[in-house]
DNA sequence: CCTATTTAATGACTTTTGTCAACTTTCGTT
DNA sequence: AACGAAAGTTGACAAAAGTCATTAAATAGG
């Protein structure tokens, strides 16, 4: 049971990453299995995010919330990605953004402590690492450009057209605050779009 | 000469890092110095990004022109960092971006080839990459979080106060299309904010 | 299978921002 | 220092998006 989790793991890994049979033990050794209930809190806001989550099954969103209670979804992360409150992982600083599972969902969980243990003594983590980074890096200069070249239709449409499981699996009320627009704005957009 | 625009990258990466003297040699060989004029185009659109640049002295922008020729500035780059059309010369595409030096700039350039093999022969330089990717994430982050969570007049002042030199340094039409928003829109910013 | 809760859709109106155009100021360059 | 180009400002108007309120539809979870 436990086993199938890490194969997901590894599955995801191999890629870009080249470990002995021993330091897979180590790596799978550091993760701790957590399930979660629909719309459960992983993390609030104000604490030190302490744990790095692999999604094996459902989806986190990582979110901040202002003084009124307006909520921006910064990040998404479905099935095969790695995720947390990454400044406040990082930095070890109070995080800004919360952490919620918005289905029932099935995590590995990796703590500071062993994160930063497996970039000391393992070199082909600390590659895996940097391309990961490299990656979600990247992403995040696409989805910058997206803010600020595009209005929220063209914000949409690319959406659509690049991760349309966002739009199809989850509630519009999400998706409009990672688009950066109003439910009532992303209502509109597509009852145009026809 | 040339010695001092290493010393100016050894200072600004020492803290991360940890080379000896003959891996700095190495760094420095691969190391080629340029000088540039104010708004000289060092990439252009559709070209793959070659070097990762380092800035000693001057200011680059990498930005994106649509096709009615409208720009925006995806990143500054001031002295003490370093940048490149980040997507294309990690993924060997084509850029969407270009970039053109604002100021007339000393820069050092570090040709892809080379920066590849400093990744695979020096683990104190994936170390310092991953490090600086980390926080260049970091950046992005907050960035994205600063075009969905606020409007045009809070990413001013933010910027302001985070970082004054870009609005104090640089013609205001770069940090409009910076922000996300139209020159006119900038005027009127600051004209109201007194 | 039901129902409380969540989510989505829509109208009316406001606010923000963009666009176009004219004009002024600043600043590079010689 | 002076000229020409680039940048900045301002007004009038248009377009985009937000807000508030209400109603309808969908769905989680017993």
């Amino acid at each position: 049971m436990k086993v199938n989790l890490h194969e997901v793991l590894r599955q995801t890994l191999s890629p870009g990453i080249n470990l002995t049979e021993e330091e897979w033990a180590i790596v799978f050794n550091c993760c701790k299995a957590k399930t979660t209930k629909r719309n459960e809190i992983l993390l609030e806001k104000g604490k030190i995010s302490q744990y790095l989550y692999f999604v094996v099954k459902g989806c986190l969103r990582i979110f901040l919330i202002d003084e009124d209670g307006q909520e921006a979804t910064r990040f998404l992360i479905f099935e095969g990605s790695f995720g947390t409150a990454f400044p406040s992982f990082t930095l070890r600083q109070q995080s800004s953004a919360a952490i919620q599972s918005i289905e029932p969902s099935e995590l590995l969980m990796i703590s500071h402590a062993d994160y930063q243990m497996l970039l000391n003594t393992m070199p082909g983590w600390e590659r895996m690492t940097r391309l990961g980074l490299q990656q979600d890096y990247i992403d995040a200069i696409i989805r910058i450009e997206s803010l600020i070249t595009m209005d929220a239709k063209q914000r949409y449409d690319i959406l659509m057209k690049k991760n349309p499981k966002i739009i199809q699996r989850l509630p519009g009320k999400f998706v409009a605050d990672y688009l950066g627009i109003s439910q009532e704005t992303l209502s509109r957009l597509k009852a145009r779009r026809k």
